[in-house]
DNA sequence: GCGCCCTATGTAAGCGCTTACACTTGCCTC
DNA sequence: GAGGCAAGTGTAAGCGCTTACATAGGGCGC
């Protein structure tokens, strides 16, 4: 097809517009060093050749990339999206670029996923939750790559994080739903097996059930993927048990949306016959019918904030504050309501 | 923190081993050129000393990135997700990396990433819809990286391509409602500007009508964003008009979704009062209720074979086909229905 | 026992860029 | 008119890697 001649290199851009090397790459990267006059001729030539820097090179010799690399569970769902986009739309302010990778809950490939993003030259990453092998930490120490992580927070963590405690944030919501006469939970949770968050969500409900007098035992789980028709199957489990659960909590909004869509299939009222809640308050939660009850997690305010902290690490500047804890709220829709009166 | 002492480079690892660079770079690209207990000696310096090679200064060194570069108007809702996490999975079966930009429909953006991407080293480009300044398909041809486009079809288009046809999809689930008695239709379409597809789309609707004996001039238009509140407030919009429409056709599923929120707080029927259609057939729309009628894209299929038809190239094979057009197919739910009898 | 070939390794030349340093002008100051 | 300075440009040394080519042993056939 085309031929594989080679590209325009920056000296065929010197050759062309008769000046240095060095000339053509301070035109490139700062323009005011330059007279206006050859500036010209440079850009002239830069534009008849077709001439775009290569990046590898450039990151070589200048030893900064600019770069920052997110790596994220999944992109098959919006849960992460609106975090990330907030992060991406200010790194950009400040003249980062964003490169991202998605892990599907894999342990194994988010290792691999961060190797790679460093190996391209991430001076900085994003990470989702704490949970990962501790030798990921060295490996990231030995670089020197700082990375922040999200979606969580421990302060008995020493990493650098922006996030919310999942924790305290589910045993709001269970306390919320206990308040309203409930005593049979269930918990539709993320798979727990390294995934701190689902964990945490979890310990959450355990944590309001005994504040509450009520054995934490006795609460219903399901581990289920992250996916719409994962909630519907895992809530359809849950509603054959023998004693069924007058409420279900769901780890995040998009299983919360298929137990509802179960639900609704099952002809089981929302929230008469059974309450549901979800977490995220990702678009998803507004849309559903009836309107989903679920935490609000500032998603957008997060991903501005840890692009803020992880700029000011990176220019050795001390960042506001290593450690950010971001609040979460209840957001009361229809899905939550009243115990069956005969379930009091 | 951290001291910035330099990262150890192959030269490290070679004085570690006590063997040449030259060896320890073999050691890490084709293992069984290296007698065992050299290897075992290199491997071991490696993990001491945390190596991990420099992506740039390699793929300098190569000439190659076995890298794959990805560009979609957004991450925040699923759209685009399916197929892109197809693509990937099958390039990676290949070996090849994927590096993902987003452009939030901007066409500057969007040239901004692809030229980004290139620099970065991207052998091929994945890009979404066909509609871009010649200058951009021009700089590609120089730089001599191949782009497939998808989500979009035209065969007389001389891109490599693997897509549908957005026109008679469109044309086709417009004739269905049609067919249903529908007279009075509207459409909820994303900005028509730059975005081949949902100018298609809308060409299909007033195909359709012509088709059908209906002047394509009645037939109502709102431009909006793709986001559920958009859809949303368009439908309230075109539902305020002196005559509304019987039926609503939106551009795609997340339009469709804000559209049928709207209906619910307007408290009109859906379909008794008016019929509304979706497109790309994502989770969203089997969980919306009632069920969303949308055209199915066989998004999986598509990103799949795109990752084969790219590879095929770059491997300088001749593709099974430069250009190939994937069947959609109606999905008919309950949001569609027959037109109401008084406007029969 | 000589020559040949094969295997394992080393040597060194780039890959395309940035940047410290050196150099040349032209202008200003005294 | 000499000295100093600033602005614009060139020279060349790397950055960390791959790889063509050179080299050194060892085993084998005859």
């Amino acid at each position: 097809m085309t031929f594989d001649r080679p590209l325009p290199t920056l000296a065929d851009v010197a050759d062309a517009a008769g000046v240095s090397t060095a000339t053509v790459s301070r035109c490139l990267n700062f323009p005011d060093k330059v007279a206006e006059s050859t500036r010209k001729r440079v850009d002239q030539a830069v534009k008849e050749l077709g001439y775009s820097p290569n990046f590898g090179a450039r990151a070589m010799a200048a030893k900064r990339t600019m770069t920052i690399g997110a790596i994220i569970p999944t992109m098959e769902n919006a849960i992460f999206a609106r975090g990330l986009q907030a992060f991406q739309e200010e790194l950009r302010q400040h003249g980062y670029t964003l490169l991202v990778a998605s892990t599907g809950y894999d342990p194994m490939t988010e290792a691999e996923q961060i190797k790679s993003l460093v190996a391209r030259g991430a001076e900085g990453l994003f990470l989702i939750g704490h949970e990962r092998a501790p030798e990921l930490y060295d490996f990231l120490e030995t670089q020197s790559v700082p990375a922040l992580v999200t979606w969580a927070f421990d302060a008995a963590r020493r990493q650098l994080s922006v996030g919310f405690d999942n924790q305290s944030a589910m045993a709001e919501m269970a306390a919320e739903v206990l308040a309203r006469g409930h005593r049979r939970l269930a918990m539709i949770a993320a798979a727990t097996q390294g995934n701190d968050r689902a964990a945490a969500r979890l310990a959450g409900i355990k944590q309001a059930m005994a504040d509450a007098g009520i054995l934490p035992e006795t609460l219903q789980v399901v581990e289920a993927p992250y996916t719409i028709e994962a909630g519907a199957q895992a809530f359809a489990t849950l509603m054959k048990a023998a004693n069924p659960a007058t409420a279900v909590l769901c780890g995040n909004d998009v299983l919360a949306v298929g137990a509802l869509r179960m639900a609704h299939e099952m002809r089981l009222e929302v929230p008469t016959d059974v309450s549901i809640t979800g977490f995220d308050d990702i678009e998803l939660a507004q849309v559903a019918t009836p309107g989903l009850t679920t935490v609000h997690v500032p998603h957008r305010d997060m991903g501005r904030a840890a692009a803020r902290t992880l700029i000011a690490v990176l220019q050795g500047d001390t960042p506001p504050c290593r450690q950010l804890e971001l609040p979460t709220r209840l957001v009361i829709r229809e899905t939550l309501g009243p115990a069956p009166t005969k379930d009091r």
